[in-house]
RNA sequence: CGGGGUGUGGCUCAGCUUGGUAGAGCGCUGCGUUCGGGACGCAGAGGUCGCAGGUUCAAAUCCUGUCACCCCGACCA
């Protein structure tokens, strides 16, 4: 491609409403445009990188077995109202009527309508196991979008369903999906971490993440300095802290004035928020449920979610708190008659002449003990992990790391084909539910993701497997007839040798032009200047390198084939 | 959905407090001088100031409503 003929408008200024730098340098090299908060156009650049992705993925899909297909985006409200998800999805979902008024989705996902699908055409054993594919745009009305392609309306998603016959088969097509998804990844040339995940609504019971380690991902893991143990910390076990019970001694209230958070009672009380019991109040659905856990720890919603089922799990409101306690949530505490379910985290447990509010305004009482002095509906591991913890399998110590999401895969189970009575005869003429896998990539995601973790203060640094153009060749002076020959002629050679090649012919100065090439991240740039007439000498450099070389024009293509394949 | 903020040429922003009929830089077009890291000069093109209503002789500016977008929180690939 020649620059002059092409359509990649990169922009000088850092559009306003770009806040992190995959959003900033995608729209400032002019890879993709925003249309619609969420949405987005992908300009011929981010097309080019978009189908890089894809093809790996592809690839390592059909490896794996998958046969891609492609499923419809709208899709029929009743299969959504057959497994409950027409409700339970809410908000979150784009629904349209047809001119019969009747009703419609664009589909956030496909377990609905792949299972619809299998169940009509699927009826042996003799079929599965079946690995069913697609990359198809998924839509999801996101309460807030944000942070460019992270997190999109509209975005695209490879989804591979997987249908076995029983537990074993699903335990092998999980397999094959993991090591899918770790040679994309590495194919992609990520630095990224499988971890094990929640597997929140879309169910299941086995998850793993696959995280691209990135400083402001949203996700936060947990990863062991020894073994290979990786965890979202959403799920990551916690061993409580031991502690030696001491005497207990006489429970009595004391004023503590303007002291409500643990921090302000700990240094009115001149202890510390190990010392204390933490209480909070959530709204889980309709019902309000308290939750108590060690002072200086941090509860984590996700392990609360599971203890107490619900589909929506908050922190309640000061006026519901005051409702049940008649004081402000800074005071709240366990002892006396809340008549609400009260959970603890195991470490709770441990405490001896402790503090916790009163619930009374002011008051907090010192020398509390569990079970003497409140009782609770069970010791459960409630917290979130911190770094320097012992790792649940060996014992060595966490580090904490942040990533992005891009891709996660399920073991499903029966969830949607009981649902949906997706079954089929057995070797021995009996009905039984196929078994199913679900495994995700975030596509134009991973895109983003990978500028996350390649970029400089000039641009972007695609990785060779996944960028749009391998080369890019710049005549110092458009005007110097020998200066433009010579780039013709490499990028014609470059071209023959099937290397994707873009030419930048325009007539701009230098400085623009190389502006331009770190801003776009092309992985290998080619200068032609007066050293090529006189001396028959390109120089070669390389986007994630600051020195350039020289090299003689007849061993120029050679010597890209040579990096592109290393 | 709660909290905060912003809407003025393609992009970044000033003007708004104190109403008087729209500006700068970048980008774009033409000419000239330049030419190895986002050049310079001259001459141009381009804006119903998000939209609707109101106040006023007069509204980008004041008032009301509305829409869009961004950021922070709770949910997700």
């Amino acid at each position: 491609m020649k620059y002059s003929e092409s359509f990649v408008p990169t922009l000088r200024s850092t559009p306003a409403e770009a806040e992190i730098i995959s959003h900033q340098l995608l729209l400032r090299a002019g890879f993709i445009r925003k249309s619609a908060a969420g949405i987005y156009t992908y300009l011929p650049l981010g097309q080019r990188v978009l189908k890089k992705i894809q093809d790996i993925i592809r690839d390592e899909m059909d490896k794996a077995g998958g046969q891609e297909l492609l499923l419809p985006i709208i899709q029929p409200a009743e299969l959504w109202l057959e497994t409950g998800r027409w409700h339970v999805y809410g908000e979150e979902m784009f629904r349209l009527k047809d001119r019969h008024n009747r009703d419609f989705c664009l589909g956030p996902t496909h377990e609905e309508i792949i299972t619809d699908l299998v169940r009509g055409e699927v009826n042996s054993y003799r079929q599965l196991p079946l690995l069913l594919y697609q990359i198809q745009n998924k839509y999801r009305d996101e309460k807030r979008p944000r942070f460019g392609l992270m997190r999109g309306r509209e975005f695209i998603m490879k989804d591979l369903y997987s249908f076995d016959k029983d537990e074993e088969g699903l335990e092998i097509s999980y397999r094959k999906m993991y090591n899918a998804y770790i040679n994309i990844f590495s194919r992609c040339g990520l630095k990224f971490r499988p971890v094990e995940a929640d597997s929140g609504a879309i169910g299941g019971n086995v998850s793993h993440e696959f995280m691209v380690l990135a400083e402001n991902g949203e996700a936060q893991i947990v990863y062991c300095t020894e073994c290979d143990y990786a965890a979202n910390i959403e799920i990551a076990p916690c061993k409580p802290d031991v502690k030696e019970k001491t005497e207990p001694k006489f429970m009595e209230k004391v004023h503590t004035p303007g002291a409500k958070t643990i921090d302000e009672v700990a240094d009115f009380l001149k202890i510390t928020p190990q010392d204390c019991i933490k209480t909070l109040f959530y709204q889980a659905d309709d019902q309000v449920i308290a939750v108590l856990i060690r002072g200086d720890r941090n509860i984590n919603e996700v392990k609360v979610q599971k203890i107490h089922p619900c589909y929506n799990l908050q922190l309640a409101s000061e006026e519901v708190v005051r409702g049940i306690t008649g004081c402000n949530p800074g005071y709240v505490g366990p002892v006396g008659e809340l008549n609400i379910p009260i959970y603890a985290d195991l470490e709770v447990q441990y405490l001896t002449n402790v503090v916790c509010g009163a619930n009374q305004e002011e008051y907090h009482y010192v020398n509390v003990n569990p079970e003497r002095d409140f009782k609770v509906k069970g010791y459960f591991d409630l917290r979130s992990i911190e770094p320097g913890e012992p790792c649940p399998k060996c014992g060595e110590k966490l580090e904490l790391a942040r990533g992005i999401e891009v891709g996660q895969v399920f073991k499903l189970g029966t969830k949607y084909s009981q649902a949906l009575n997706a079954k089929y005869l057995d070797e021995k003429g009996q009905e039984r539910l196929m078994v199913m896998g679900c495994y995700g990539i975030g596509v134009t995601r991973t895109m983003a993701a990978c500028v996350e973790q390649n970029y400089d203060e000039n641009g972007i640094i695609w990785p060779k497997a996944i960028a749009p153009y391998h080369v890019v060749i710049i005549p110092i002076s458009a005007k110097d007839p020998e200066h433009m020959r010579i780039a013709e002629e490499i990028y014609q050679k470059l071209i023959s040798a099937g290397i994707e090649a873009f030419l930048d012919d325009r007539n701009e100065r230098p400085g623009v032009k190389f502006k331009d090439a770190d801003l776009i991240g092309f992985p290998v740039r080619l200068t032609i200047g007066n050293k090529s007439v006189t001396e028959g000498l390109v120089e070669f450099k390389l986007r994630t390198e600051k020195e350039a070389s020289d090299v003689a024009l007849n061993e120029v293509v050679e010597k890209v084939i040579e990096y592109l394949n290393s």
